[in-house]
RNA sequence: GUCCCCAUCGUCUAGAGGCCUAGGACACCGGACUUUCACUUCGGCAACACGGGUUCGACUCCCGUUGGGGACGCCA
């Protein structure tokens, strides 16, 4: 049997070090055994899949130095690799599930559901689809499709018993039917869910080990039941451990910088970022801790992973980054290195026009610069903190940023000086109050360039990193403060949403 | 809240019942080297969550407690 292993990442957002890491030891399983490293593009996601983002994925995944054997780039036998272009073949499947009476339509409107969910969670019952569709005749199911009535399809999970999965790591996990609800595989959009097209996909792709995160281990038991409602073989389970914020909870962007290119923005080299994710929940027989991708392939044992969380350690990183600038560099690759990075003429020529005014002599180009080519900057709470407010509302107004910039798909100069003015709008205040701090936060200095051109420059990760680390600085915001700002902050940006779409409707 | 997973220094980890007085690495603290800094080097601090079993013997196996995390979406 060849070994077969996929990574199935949606392009929903900058390309996550948590891909790069199973990316890794699925690689690493599939190379240690002869076997194929797939890449597919899950996509099912209309509202959030953007063609961008999958672009980012296959540049951050070829940067850290993975190669995939079969993907929507490269084609392979098993193709297409991207899941909206699989509609037909879900659709197929799906309709043998109906004919079987393995799934159902569900005619339930969000807002039913919406009500139900109330119902559960006031009266503290157990949280899931009550079944209301499920058993609805053959023949008003037929009807309200035949009137298209939206409508999803509904997995037919068992009322009685239990799922034994079989996890490599941990051993045998059970889980008993009534916990799990009836999931949905075909949402009314007609894309299927994750669950549907995951099992669908890894069964036509012929994989063979489904080595992923952690936080799929609940919801094997519904992957299970699909296998064996279309009789298919199931593949070996492999959940790895995942990566962790410093407080212990899953790795965020709300707490730390988790995209690929934030790393690559702030000066590290792949083959270290790389060498450092194999050091998270795994080590090597002999102990190493500096590696090649190669070496690391050569002696991978699944079996070696151990099973708490990692936290993700920028310092040991920063060490290990360290020793690849000095051991494996001579000084004319390093220099290689930065002219990749960002000391070129692209990047640095772009600092001129925004700098010409402001200098007195050549020389005052890279001083004043120098927070753009920087890794970190260090932040003064004293000149960071608003004049007339204190570290508190501070912080709050650099957390309003984070959030209005946090869904921005166009990282420009324009587009990021018009959600600084939301910001602004939101907490109505004059915008200089909120970008005399920004400048601040993102440069670490009182006088710096054009602020939302050095943003643009200095890049959205690395941005938003410079704020967190503000934030902290100010003394960092509470759990409870951090909830109703963004409650707020939502609330405020759905009204200006229905607002806009109304204006949009009398024209 | 319900279900599931997990549990060795602050962090990443070694440890497959006696090899453990628990090893290594990062960070931190000292010393040496160095015009300075860095590198390097020597040393130090620092952990088996707790309670019960099983056993001649538990870090290691079992049970419970506690703690942490994850999942409970027409997101993946």
């Amino acid at each position: 049997m060849t070994v077969r292993v996929r990574i199935a990442p949606s392009p929903t957002g900058s390309p996550h070090v948590g891909t790069a890491y199973m990316g890794l030891f699925n690689y690493a399983f599939a190379k240690s055994h002869n076997g194929s490293f797939i890449l597919r593009i899950e996509d099912t996601d209309q509202t959030r899949s953007r063609p961008e983002y999958e672009d980012g994925i296959f540049k951050s995944l070829k940067w850290i130095g993975l190669s995939w054997d079969e993907g929507p780039d490269k084609g392979g036998d098993f193709g297409p690799y991207r899941q909206s272009e699989r509609t037909e073949i879900y659709q197929r499947h799906v309709e043998s599930l109906l004919h079987n009476h393995k799934a159902y339509r569900c005619f339930c409107t969000a807002e039913r559901l919406a009500e139900m969910r109330a119902y559960q969670r006031a009266n503290k019952l157990a949280e899931g689809y009550d079944g209301y569709c499920r058993d609805m005749g053959q023949e008003e199911s037929e009807r309200r499709l035949k009137n298209k009535e939206p409508h999803v399809v509904r997995l037919m999970v068992p009322d009685l018993g239990e799922c034994v999965m079989e996890d490599r790591l941990r051993g045998p996990i059970c889980y008993d039917f009534k916990q799990i609800d009836d999931q949905v595989l075909i949402k009314s959009d007609g894309f299927p869910t994750y669950h549907l097209a995951n099992v669908v996909d890894d069964h036509l792709m012929k994989v063979t080990h489904v080595i992923r995160g952690e936080e799929w281990v609940s919801s094997t038991p519904k992957h299970i039941l699909l296998y064996q409602a279309f009789d298919w073989t199931l593949p070996e389970f492999i959940h790895l451990p995942l990566l962790l914020n410093p407080d212990g909870s899953k790795l965020s962007k709300r707490k730390n910088p988790t995209s690929v290119e934030y790393y690559r923005d702030a000066g590290f080299l792949p083959e270290a970022l790389l060498n450092y994710l194999g050091l998270m929940s795994y080590s090597r027989p002999d102990q190493q801790e500096k590696f090649s991708l190669d070496q690391f392939v050569s002696d991978f044992n699944i079996d070696r992973v151990s099973l708490g969380g990692s936290i993700f350690d920028l310092q040991k990183l920063k060490w290990l980054n360290a020793r690849y600038i000095r051991e494996n560099y001579s000084p004319e690759q390093l220099w290689d290195q930065l002219s990749a990075w960002r000391l070129n003429s692209e990047y640095l020529s772009k600092m001129v026009p925004m700098m010409q005014n402001r200098l007195h002599t050549l020389g005052d180009l890279i001083p004043a610069c120098a927070f753009l080519l920087a890794t970190d900057v260090e932040h003064d709470p004293a000149i960071l903190q608003s004049k007339n407010r204190d570290a508190s509302t501070s912080a709050e107004l650099l957390h309003t940023v984070l959030l209005a910039l946090e869904d921005m798909e166009c990282w420009e100069a324009d587009l990021i000086k018009a959600n600084i003015e939301k910001t602004a709008s939101f907490h109505q205040i004059p915008i200089r109050e909120i970008t005399s701090m920004l400048f601040v936060a993102v440069s670490g200095m009182k006088v710096a360039p054009p602020l939302y051109q050095s943003m643009e420059l200095l890049g959205k990760d690395m941005t938003r990193r410079r704020i967190q680390n503000a934030i902290s600085v100010l003394g960092g915001l509470g759990k409870k403060k951090i909830k109703k700002l963004e409650e707020k902050w939502a609330a405020a940006r759905h009204n200006s949403e229905t607002i806009s779409d109304k204006a949009v409707d009398n024209e």
